[in-house]
DNA sequence: GCTATTTTGTAACAATCGCTACATAAGCGC
DNA sequence: GCGCTTATGTAGCGATTGTTACAAAATAGC
């Protein structure tokens, strides 16, 4: 098996230069010469190594998309449902005012931004939000079983509820808001848990 | 004075086809191309009336948000505040899903989706959302020192979470969410209301 | 060292971007 | 009619867009 030329860069090191790019600037701002810019590569290392601009799109939006899955799956894990949503909009508040990356939620700011993306990304990025909207469904239907939600909870509503405060927290921190804002919202959203 | 040739469109009609382009688009996304396409009018008429793109693009916010700074007085002014931010809601909820329309607030996808908006834009959009806060912010002090709201209520919180939940509504109706759903989220954010 | 294979840098491709020069058309006051 | 002013359509400006040919460079197996 003849390897070839060695590549001369460590992929993930430059999708996450390349996420960072898409993320300040969004997709239709960020021009190729901006991302191999800040990549440190040329624009055929680019194309050979994630395909072109909407597929690198994707793998950064993927990329950025598996550190909140695992987190969200670590937290949901404990034993109370409320302790564990409450622990996941106050990451939210800490992250999404984290002043070493751009402010908002990277993830809110495509599926929000407008823009008519092509069909991979807007599969990504339903995708993604069904994955997610499903696991808090999931834990909060675990926790109406366990006795933990009054018998006349639904579910589903406190899970879109849940989901719409984070999104709208990410378009707060988009224009500004700080941490302690945010935790203030998160104090609002809590008061509305069943019971 | 000599009054020259006068234009050949309406200038309120054309910068409405403008505005639902930016919309569906976004501002990078739309392009000159396709926003003359769409007003039925040629680039120098476009560059004349309107100065070019980014002011146009502001001139579309500003008479985007007009039409809710209205209604919004309006629905404020009623003798319960309560009932003017639930009127409110539900209104958004209807709003955003309206399918005469593109799905979502324009307002608040030029405020989420990323791109670095010139200074122009970005003013307009900090303006805006003061306006819409500071009105909100008063409705609520009112009706505390009205004995509405109790004594410990922090009416900058409350007015911070209604509008996180009306941007959170807004991003839930871009990604598909039906004005059922929307209604589910009013409810629960209602829940959260002092007293 | 030779060949095969892959990556790299240079340079440029066609297409589209936002924007405008220019001549013509259409209204006004005289 | 004539001048003055403003808008219109055509046509094209330079710049930037996403993307790729091409040859040189760097590895592995023989």
């Amino acid at each position: 098996m003849a390897a070839g030329r060695p590549r001369s860069f460590c992929k993930n090191e430059a999708l996450d230069r390349a996420l960072e790019v898409f993320w300040r600037k969004g997709f239709e701002g960020a021009s190729i010469c901006d991302l191999t810019e800040a990549m440190g590569i040329n624009p055929p290392s680019l194309y050979a190594a994630f395909g072109n601009k909407e597929q690198l799109f994707c793998q950064a939006l993927d990329r950025y998309a598996a550190v909140f899955a695992g987190r969200r799956a670590a937290v949901l894990a404990g034993s109370s449902a409320r302790e564990g949503i409450e622990t996941l909009l106050r990451d939210a508040a800490r992250n999404l005012t984290d002043k070493s990356k751009p402010a908002g939620c990277f993830y809110v700011q495509a599926l929000a931004g407008g823009g008519e993306h092509s069909a991979c990304i807007r599969e990504m990025l339903d995708t993604k939000r069904e994955d997610s909207e499903r696991e808090i469904l999931q834990r909060l239907e675990r926790a109406k079983a366990e006795g933990e939600l009054p018998e006349d909870a639904d579910p589903a509503a406190l899970a879109r509820f849940i989901a719409t405060v984070a999104q709208g927290m990410s378009v707060q921190a988009a224009s500004g808001a700080s941490r302690k804002n945010l935790e203030r919202v998160v104090d609002f959203a809590l008061k509305a848990w069943p019971g």
